[in-house]
DNA sequence: CTCGTAATTATTCAACCGTATAATAACGAA
DNA sequence: TTCGTTATTATACGGTTGAATAATTACGAG
């Protein structure tokens, strides 16, 4: 009976690994077959020194839940910071970046979607998805009243909040249909739905860098 | 040692009692808290008998996935039906239907992301999201292609499969955003935003009843 | 009224869950 | 090298899970 070797990691490594391999366990077979067991095996641990990084399972879970819609909202917000575009083509670039892997990705779906069954269970899961919620909402909100005062039109606050959140209603539910039955737009592919239905609620500013065509 | 009284209910009475009772148990403690012995507690019954109306656990959820499905869409549906109105005005109110009570809200909303959450892991939930998004899709096609014919336009099926994309995608998101955090939107209430920016994306299209005095 | 069928309860089972605790091994400081 | 600290493993515990089976009760057919 010869005991199982390990190497010491740092503690930043390890919760991260800990952390993916909780979201792996997630994806692959649901909130249910997150066990403890699981993940630990999944990291290459035992179970026990999930104990020794994390308070409880279900803190485990918040901080993954944490880091995956961090993740995805400073992915997009880079998206729209390439270079020094224009107002217009960054707003383009970021509703893109929200309708193309790796944020428009079946397993990130998965696991937003099994976070988000919980906010109404647990509390602190609420307020994580409040936090992410606004900081998502308002870099939106921010690229939308840039490109309205590049266009020319007055500053309305009132406006541009009601324009950020239609147009994230439009990003998530696109973002929605699209990984789960993404096969079904290979027609009508939707980062240009999205774009051409931003264009109309923005009241028909195009978004493209260079003018359109048609 | 007295034994437990009971009486016998009808087959869709049964079946009814114990869908009703899982949901509720999913909405208030998440998946994991939805077990048999739970579920048979809240129905009023023993948990040996959901194996005699269901072959397992898992076939009782997918079913309790199914209801939910085709009960919101029969809801939405049935609202855009109400009298012989135009087809703006049908459409109009099939918007609204979706974002508020009792579609939109928060109990319903926490199973929708459970079942959703699962799509990737089962292939049975896959298939019971896929005939209900087309379900509900085509009901909006049809309302959408109608209302472009009112306004005169010509009959375009791509443009029409387009809208109604995008136009579900607008409602999802706004249903999720509302519900969840309904709270933040006592500002601007979410049918209202809905509306407008459906009337955008028509390219103009008044969905009043009598046209905007604005 | 009787009796067979089926709905419902009661009980049991093996497996698994999250957590707690003790033993051990790796690493840094001196 | 030595030794203390702690990251990691190993083991154990009480409780829960979905499922299977047996015992009982309600109800309809005849």
């Amino acid at each position: 009976m010869s005991r199982r070797p390990f190497h010491r990691a740092s503690e930043a490594e390890r919760r991260q690994d800990l952390i993916r391999a909780t979201l792996d366990c997630i994806s692959e077979f649901g909130l249910r077959g997150a066990t403890v067991r699981e993940i630990a095996a999944r990291a290459g641990v035992t179970p026990g020194l999930i104990r020794h990084y994390f308070s409880s399972k279900d803190q485990m879970l918040q901080d993954a839940y944490r880091e995956v819609m961090t993740g995805m909202t400073s992915t997009v917000a880079a998206a729209a910071d390439g270079d020094q575009q224009s107002p217009r083509a960054r707003l383009h670039d970021f509703i893109v970046a929200n309708l193309t892997p790796p944020v428009a990705n079946a397993r990130t779906l998965s696991l937003w979607a099994a976070f988000i069954s919980h906010v109404r269970v647990d509390p602190a899961f609420a307020e994580i998805h409040l936090e992410s919620y606004l900081a998502f909402r308002s870099v939106l909100e921010t690229l939308v009243a840039e490109v309205l005062a590049e266009s020319g039109e007055p500053p309305d606050a009132k406006r541009c909040r009601e324009l950020a959140i239609a147009i994230n209603g439009v990003i998530d539910g696109l973002w929605i249909e699209g990984t789960l039955v993404g096969h079904l737009f290979s027609e009508t592919p939707l980062p240009g739905v999205a774009i051409r239905s931003v264009e109309a609620l923005l009241g028909g500013i195009s978004l493209a860098a260079k003018p359109h065509s048609n």
